[in-house]
DNA sequence: TTAACTATACAGACTAGTCTATATAGTTAA
DNA sequence: TTAACTATATAGACTAGTCTGTATAGTTAA
């Protein structure tokens, strides 16, 4: 009957929870309820909380990666594609939260860990990748590098927009917050054309 | 002999645990013990583990304003004292810190509370307080408003360079992110006046 | 049969918060 | 000076519940 595996129902439930109220608050009794699981379903599929937790990373990463591809696929060309990453967060913030927008999950979840823990090493590797997809973007792009003005140091501007709009826009409850950082993004490329 | 109040060895001590480790993996013991005090001096002067969240989140603006007063008081112009906001979050993010620097330790609070909570709503107050200040110092400034550039929209584009460095900077571990948003926005600014 | 699942009980550490009783330092007033 | 009072601190036992993780026995479906 039920064809869905208890693993993908776990990280199902894990990823509403850990979300909505935070991972450290989240007690995995929380996430077999949720699942509807019992609890040796979530300790046959991970060996401990921190796996789960890496799986919740892992898989909130790949979800980017996926609104990102499917923003992205028919754009034709790299200034698109830049203000496409944008589009993939503004999706991701307007997903049926069950409570509410609170920003990006990945950095709540670092937010969480203490420092040089793999979990803030896992979310800091997403944010790199994030940052070399908007590079290599720019690089397609005629830039006028004067000024010292390169693809890197612009995708660092840039990075710097979409990092802070989306913590802003989930604090102040203003998802357009993150289409104001786009419409920014989108005149800094102009200018350095 | 010990002149210091219990009170104010507990937000000491609920300061650097609260930041290292995150709030909800700290729990009252670990604040009482680290502090040097019993239990009780705790419930005397806090009515709840919440009400001591509250204190330390309310220290940690006034930190904050002090610093940033610090770094504006003997500047001439509103330019100097936008780059000086910068300046107040670099001096935080420089303090001796036991495990490292995490980034905005409000944000990190922020992070792990559910949508709507007090704990929320006081750290947006907060970020809206650095917006205003942002938007008064360039009020002070001959702005050219030509293409929508009004000292608003151009604060929000700082604020989101300074919330967005602070925090990849506490992810990847290079402090000098927020000196480069600085430069950035130092350049912003040039360009709108 | 094999593998993945369910249900429930359990261990042991930890959680926030309360309680009683005691110590000490400073203030007030006869 | 002495005594009473107040405020703040201490130690440490205690409640009632939650935490992660394990153990065990039974069920379901390919």
């Amino acid at each position: 009957m039920s064809r869905v595996s208890a693993r993908d129902k776990l990280l199902k439930a894990a990823g509403e929870l850990f979300y909505d109220h935070g991972i450290t608050a989240t007690g995995v009794d929380a996430v077999i309820t949720r699942a509807g699981v019992a609890k040796m379903s979530l300790y046959n599929n991970f060996k401990s909380k921190s796996e789960l937790i890496a799986a919740y990373i892992d898989a909130r990463h790949q979800e980017w990666l996926d609104l990102f591809a499917r923003r992205s696929d028919n754009l034709s060309n790299g200034w698109e594609r830049v203000l496409a990453v944008f589009d993939a967060y503004q999706d991701h913030a307007e997903f049926d939260y069950q409570n509410g927008f609170r920003g990006c999950g990945l950095l709540n979840a670092a937010a969480e860990m203490p420092a040089g823990s793999q979990e803030r090493e896992a979310v800091n590797r997403h944010k790199q990748e994030v940052r070399e997809i908007v590079i290599n973007q720019l690089n397609e792009l005629p830039l006028t590098e004067e000024s010292g003005n390169t693809a890197a140091s612009l995708a660092e501007h840039i990075c710097f927009l979409l990092e802070g709009s989306i913590s802003l826009a989930g604090l102040s409850r203003d998802v357009h917050a993150i289409s104001r950082a786009r419409a920014m993004a989108d005149k800094l490329i102009e200018r350095a054309l």
